[in-house]
DNA sequence: CACCATCACTTGCTTAATCAAGTGAAGAGT
DNA sequence: ACTCTTCACTTGATTAAGCAAGTGATGGTG
């Protein structure tokens, strides 16, 4: 067996600083009523609306379900607007939406960002973004060793 | 606003490269009849035991009860004990835990580390493995920034 | 024209996690 | 000895997500 123990060491401490620091920036978001969850969501969608909910699902590794109930939600407290266009529901921001990202997002990137200035060099991060470029397209493209 | 862009691209890439590599090795331990975070707890019981829940919580990144319930359910599959010592229960791995742990541990820490190692070299793992001690060491650190 | 397949989305059911209130055993203060 | 606090853990209620079956509109085929 080769020393697979560094690899798996990272992908822990992975693990565990993305459930931390994804509590922090929920716990963070409280202020403007929204979870990272649908903040992202939220960006995602000013960033390439109009978008249909199977893209927006994919984009954000959610499944089709999760993300059905995630608009219902948003569209209940008129963030975001999902017209039958078609036979496809195109999803906009509304107006509210639109001032609530606009209010969130510098504070929220801010604070996303501290988790890596606070500790990491210029060129570590750069490296670090281009490493995590990498593995998540790597990982979307990967499937189960067979048994 | 200083561009912080950077660190939240990287920032969301790792929140998508966990969720799809943590959803991947679920799918992975389903033939071990685990869940990755039982896993992650079984691995953490085996090197300190004999350990307490709280401990235990502490260092996977839950709430006590999200513990508790965890255990309960290991216990009843018979995979852990729980033994009332003083006024604390700790925990110890049974014989069959320590056997499916022993079967599943030298293909699950291959699987985790392929993620790494399919894309990026010794080197890059070196110091991504670096990187991530910092951060997770400073995550669980941080508070949150002033109102 | 009638039927069928497909596609995009919704919904019922289940699981797992959080939060906060609850329990029960130890130990401290008077 | 009796109450009070604290500590470690449990549990009820809620929330979010996954899976898989269901729905309803579109377009193709005999």
């Amino acid at each position: 067996m080769k020393n697979h123990t560094l690899g798996t060491l990272t992908w822990i401490r992975m693990m565990r600083f993305t459930t931390q620091s994804n509590q922090l920036s929920n716990e963070f978001l409280k202020r403007f009523d929204l979870t990272t969850a649908q903040f992202d969501v939220l960006i995602q969608i000013k960033t390439y609306a109009p978008i249909t909910q199977s893209q927006l699902a994919e984009k954000v590794t959610v499944t089709q379900g999760g993300m059905s109930r995630m608009l219902a939600r948003l569209e209940k407290e008129g963030l975001i607007e999902r017209k039958q266009n078609w036979k496809t529901k195109t999803i906009l921001l509304t107006a509210k939406g639109e001032q609530i990202l606009q209010a969130a997002t510098p504070s929220q990137l801010h604070f996303q960002s501290s988790f890596f200035e606070d500790v990491l060099t210029e060129e570590e991060i750069k490296s670090l973004y281009t490493m995590m470029t990498k593995l998540e397209k790597h990982s979307r493209a990967k499937h189960l060793p067979p048994v």
